[in-house]
DNA sequence: CCACAATATGAGAATATATGAATATTCATG
DNA sequence: CATGAATATTCATATATTCTCATATTGTGG
């Protein structure tokens, strides 16, 4: 089916973008405020909160009002798992270019 | 750090396209040349080329030249491992919007 | 060498996303 | 109720992506 590649992707496409991705690994400590965050990663208030916007549109995340505060958590702990994989593929692929860079130094010998 | 966000980031935006998704459903059996991936998914020869190069530029994939076909492949398997988890997250979410949904309907009652 | 098949690349229009500045909303408190 | 703090939204602009069409490249067979 089509439409489940778009909704994947759609899913993929929230986790694109490296703010977005350093909020996540905030979240992992569990929940925060948009404060809390805002002085954690150092980013204007308006792009901190669009980026929460488009976590909560896609359903990662979960906002709770409490009074004037507004605290943000991850929805389901599995997304922490998939960062896990992700770093893991992460750093197989650094290992790859460091392999690469020893053998063009290797060949340039 | 801040500049391995980017590179996360950079890496599910690889992921964050539909038939880029489907490019990689279609790899999990193996190995696939470009022509066999082009008739399987019905798509345009050079869009089909281009999200290739996308993936390939990522180091995602994997292409082996052989003739005049090219052969693609995932280069490691755990990417997989991360579209399951993917999936699953993604089946949760479905099951929430469901309850949200029955919800709604009692609610109207 | 020619023609063709498979694949890649480039240019350009359409669309989407990111971001900062300004403004709006919501809540607590004097 | 006026003020201020926390958050969200809107708008304009800059930048990035996607997609199609045209063209290039590379290998094969006659």
């Amino acid at each position: 089916m089509s439409e489940l590649s778009q909704f994947k992707a759609e899913f993929f496409k929230a986790l694109a973008h490296p703010l977005r991705i350093r909020i996540l690994d905030e979240l992992r400590k569990g929940e925060v405020s948009v404060n809390d965050l805002g002085s954690r990663l150092n980013v204007e208030q308006s792009n901190l909160s669009q980026q929460l916007a488009v976590l909560r549109n896609r359903n990662i995340l979960a906002a709770r009002k409490d009074g004037q505060n507004v605290y943000y958590s991850v929805r389901d702990p599995q997304l922490f798992d998939l960062l896990d994989v992700a770093r893991k593929i992460f750093n197989n692929h650094l290992i790859d270019v460091k392999d690469l860079l020893s053998q063009l130094v290797v060949a340039r010998r």
